[in-house]
DNA sequence: GTGTCGCCTGACGCGGCGTGAGGGTCAAGT
DNA sequence: ACTTGACCCTCACGCCGCGTCAGGCGACAC
């Protein structure tokens, strides 16, 4: 087309034409990535075609979403090209999922605001402060949609601000029995612990049908996280595995 | 229920138990989202019950993708909760969007590095693995269940590596003769160009019987869709356009 | 001359920490 | 009383990919 004089462009021109701006071509100078192979005699960078076309390729890879030192070995080594679009092709899509759950965790955490508007979250934070809005918060990511979740979203629905006193009230027991039973010295597997571990699955029940495994997966999530664990812990140390344990002694009670 | 004594916990505990780093609870500290309400007479950070539930809350509000401003204003602020997690919803929903679209544009770009470097059958699956599930799934979404589609997946069922070096060959063979054209100048509507366009549609009758009128919405894609840009302006500059233009005269030419 | 462009070279800023350096503190063992 | 080793502290620079000034020259039209 155009004859192959050399014919060369400026930093504004390039920019215009490739949809980059001037310092993002100061910055591939700067890091040697694309450097103009002319220079005007008052400075000016010059880019010839040859330039442009190795920041089409720039431009392209960067869409691609790769960091401008990856952008930096493809050029040098286009052999290796497959092996790093598949490697890139897998981040990518690793980070998909990690957004769609994100999304989930989202219209989740929206959910809870909508339906907690009975009782206000002012009158929420009177009543347990402000952990247990983010305990529950928790529950639901971890158990997703569950019938368990949906059952806790329905009851709770209308639940006015004397209903969540009672709730508040209910698990102070729960948490004042497990409290005796480990300040008695008792196992985990005695009585006394088994029957707040009771207690304590009776309590679940104004929320949703909660069976004894399901009670045990519950109580395994007051080891394995951190929250969780903190909450019972600072109760007493070593709280949280102690009532892990009374739940599943209880449980075995009942189930065997 | 507890009691009311000076329970605190250093950072490393408090880290520990929340699953952050050290560095990201000094960090807190250091802008004043998460300051702790107490020092030790050496200078400890010591953080209170208070400061934990505190801390749960940013922590739920930064797994929701918050930036840190945001976490310390909806903190201050939780009645705007509802709205912002909207608006981030929202916002999270469209960078989704937008790497669904690079991962296409990534099975694109690895759909021409294989065929310029062809893979044995063998060496696809396992190269998209699971992921050329996904590829094909997308590949409906985009180009529907069409005949063309149907047909082009039936006939490259069997191919081998042979056929591949073939139609890169011949792709190769194609890009030329636009590039042979461009490079003299001859404008789209030109002989050269057309002949050009007539061999790209006839390299297409490998995959699917391609129609001048299909043709033209092939051709359409070239200049509408980003990733097929690229594809020919990484070759020249300016080329998407000219081969759309070639083909749409070859269509008029043929359809009269 | 005198605008008004565009170009140049620094250099700081951002977000959310990671990663040291260089030093105190604490609890336990010897 | 001393050492050890794990923990804590406060700076302070580094990262990525530029955006965004600031201060000054070159080019071209009027």
């Amino acid at each position: 087309m155009t004859e192959t004089t050399g014919v060369t462009l400026t930093v504004g021109q390039v920019a215009e034409r490739f949809g980059v701006t001037v310092r993002t071509l100061h910055h591939y100078d700067e890091i040697g990535l694309l450097s103009p192979s002319e220079r005007s005699n008052a400075g000016y960078r010059l880019y010839t075609e040859e330039d442009l076309t190795r920041l089409q390729h720039v431009v392209v890879y960067r869409r691609l979403g790769f960091a401008l030192e990856d952008v930096a070995m493809l050029l040098e080594h286009p052999e290796g090209a497959v092996e790093h679009l598949r490697r890139q092709r897998t981040a990518v899509l690793q980070r998909l999922g990690e957004m769609r759950d994100l999304v989930t965790a989202i219209d989740r955490a929206l959910e809870r605001e909508m339906s907690n508007q009975p009782a206000t979250p002012d009158e929420m934070k009177e009543l347990f402060g402000e952990g247990f809005h983010d305990a529950q918060a928790e529950a639901e990511e971890r158990w997703g949609e569950t019938d368990a979740w949906h059952q806790s979203q329905e009851r709770t629905k209308g639940y006015t601000k004397a209903d969540w006193e009672e709730v508040k009230a209910e698990s102070d027991r729960t948490h004042q029995a497990f409290t005796d039973a480990m300040d008695a010295g008792e196992p985990p597997t005695s009585e006394v612990a088994m029957d707040a571990a009771e207690l304590h699955r009776a309590s679940m029940q104004r929320f949703y049908d909660c069976s004894y495994e399901m009670h045990r997966g519950l109580a395994d999530m007051y080891v394995s996280d951190p929250r969780f664990t903190a909450t019972y812990d600072e109760i007493r140390p070593g709280m949280a595995h102690y009532v892990r344990d009374a739940i599943h002694a209880n449980a075995d009670r009942h189930q065997g």
